[in-house]
DNA sequence: GAATAGGAGACCT
DNA sequence: AGGTCTCCTATTC
């Protein structure tokens, strides 16, 4: 700790810029007036040149590097927390060199989501996660020429969040307290997960999920379904369903009935839920 | 009209 | 065999 060298840094990115993606996930009341309808927005922090005009004292300089590399070191803990988060719920690796098609087309349509976009995942068919990564930012472009540049820098700082995650040691030194269902179901990718868990797993990640599902009671295990379709189309790609809806969904839901998992509230209400042994 | 409830058969691991 | 997925009818909100 201490020395400069020991902060991390974004091997694939321009070294005079770090690129933070930050979405507007919570609190899109002012994104929801972009023509877009996206809300995907790209800050660029300029490091100062050495030597360059603008430079200050020597003190100055070193305390904005430090600044800078703390705002770094945020940044990467919160994209490989969404990282983390996507593979689970997709079930994909977290390396896109590793991808196939289909791989590729379930990252994509996890953007649309995320970031509400239009069909981008149409236009870039076919193409494996290699084909993916050793395209540059134009080629990006000429697939979708609206939203390649986004694409092509999420992916950038997605791989270079896993690339920064594997020499280091364990980004996530928090003791496990609400994610044994998810670092069990994170642990195994190819293991199948159940719907309860993966129900478990939205509720215990509101920051990306409250939209669409969110606890009503913690302590009593009681939560909302406040977008059903669009938690169908979640659990859809975890499951490689395209033809899940919420009709199925519930259903699936009611075998928890008997088995003693879920069931209905004292006081029934509509998308409303109870899980029988609260986290 | 959407959500709820549950039967029944198919499918997959 | 267990855990859905899918389709279905009937009922409730």
């Amino acid at each position: 700790m201490g020395s400069p060298d020991s902060h991390p840094t974004f091997p694939n990115m321009d070294s005079r810029a770090l690129y933070v993606v930050a979405d507007h996930r919570q609190g899109t009341a002012a994104g929801a007036g972009s023509p877009q309808g996206h809300n995907l927005h790209y800050m660029q922090v300029h490091k100062s040149q050495p030597g360059s005009p603008s430079s200050c004292s020597l003190l100055e300089g070193q305390v904005e590097e430090r600044c800078l590399e703390q705002i770094q070191s945020l940044v990467v803990g919160e994209v490989l927390r969404d990282v983390d988060t996507a593979c689970k719920m997709l079930n994909i690796s977290q390396e896109p060199l590793s991808w196939g098609w289909l791989q590729v087309q379930k990252w994509l349509l996890w953007i649309e989501h995320m970031y509400h976009l239009p069909r981008v995942s149409a236009l870039f068919q076919g193409l494996s996660g290699r084909d993916l990564c050793s395209m540059s930012e134009a080629q990006f472009r000429q697939h979708s020429a609206q939203f390649g540049d986004m694409l092509y820098a999420h992916l950038d700082i997605w791989r270079s969040a896993v690339a920064m995650k594997a020499p280091c040691a364990p980004v996530d030194d928090k003791p496990a307290v609400e994610s044994s269902s998810a670092d069990i179901a994170g642990s195994f990718p190819n293991q199948p997960i159940h719907l309860w868990q993966f129900l478990r797993d939205l509720l215990l990640r509101p920051h990306n999920y409250s939209r669409c599902i969110r606890w009503l009671n913690k302590e009593k295990g009681i939560f909302k379904i406040e977008d059903s379709a669009h938690v169908a189309r979640l659990w859809g790609m975890r499951k490689n369903r395209p033809a899940m809806n919420y009709d199925k969904l519930s259903r699936s839901i009611r075998q928890y009935y008997k088995k003693g998992i879920i069931r209905k509230p004292e006081v029934s209400r509509r998308l409303v839920y109870q899980f029988v042994n609260p986290v």
